[in-house]
DNA sequence: CTAAAACCTAGACCGCGCGCTAGGTCAAGG
DNA sequence: CCTTGACCTAGCGCGCGGTCTAGGTTTTAG
């Protein structure tokens, strides 16, 4: 209604994330500037907020904790000049995900030999001997 | 020395898992068996339970809580006729793991194009403009 | 104008996966 | 034998990322 005023119900719907989570942001430090209130104090939100929340929880959803997000949101709300620093902390986050991706890989062949191995001894119909207490397995 | 005896120490530098760690483990129900203990109380590990701690550290590590393994564990423990029910919780792990990747690649895209971002950015000698305090952007 | 819905702050609480401490006991080398 | 280091139990504490409650105020729809 109000020309791009969003209150913080809108702006948790638009997010997915819940009111007490954007509260909990904003004590934090994550946004790049102080949320306006209303004159009783309700917080007033822009589109800008919103797509910054948006990348933040790609971040989150990525694993990157708030204490690192917070870094970042310091350096762009201290202005221009610092861009190679943050390149470099995105960078690394990239890293990070690559590295956990790469980890998650590795655990998956280890799962998946598992199945498959059960997936056998189901078909078989349960081959026995191996698969007692405590053969080295489960 | 014993002959396949184990201390905890021992099984803790094997697996990289604190000697808290295992006890904690313990406690919670993860091993397949009791673990027996010498006249004096001090836990005696073997092999198997290396190899099981083993699988279990990669099911840890690829995000399986603590509780599902416990679950799993007690279908060990109750012997052979429950295989459909191990393997489905194996499945529905590896199921959870392949989306947890998935979702990860989709984090990267947005991060690495970011990253994209802030490299030609630099590149060009901070072009300044949609940089400042609020652009919609970090 | 009123009632309901949405919002506010401060702060307690939660589940997870351990870590660490206190206060002892046990085992192995010299 | 005696020291030293590894081990034992019980149980409290912690960091993370929020959630929830209590008690009150503001906004909005009718």
């Amino acid at each position: 209604m109000n020309d791009d005023g969003l209150s913080i119900g809108k702006v948790s719907e638009a997010t997915g994330l819940s009111v007490h989570a954007l509260r909990f942001f904003e004590r934090e430090g994550l946004f790049l500037r102080e949320i306006p209130r209303t004159g009783g104090g309700q917080r007033v939100y822009a589109q800008a907020d919103v797509d910054w929340l948006a990348l933040c929880d790609r971040l989150r959803a990525s694993g990157m904790p708030i204490a690192t997000i917070r870094t970042f949101a310091e350096l762009v709300r201290r202005g221009p000049g610092n861009e190679p620093e943050r390149l470099a902390l995105l960078r690394e986050h990239e890293e990070n995900v690559r590295a956990r991706m790469d980890e998650l890989g590795a655990c998956l062949d280890v799962i998946h030999t598992k199945v498959a191995v059960y997936e056998r001894h189901v078909r078989e119909g349960t081959a026995a001997g191996v698969w007692s207490p405590m053969p080295s397995d489960g």
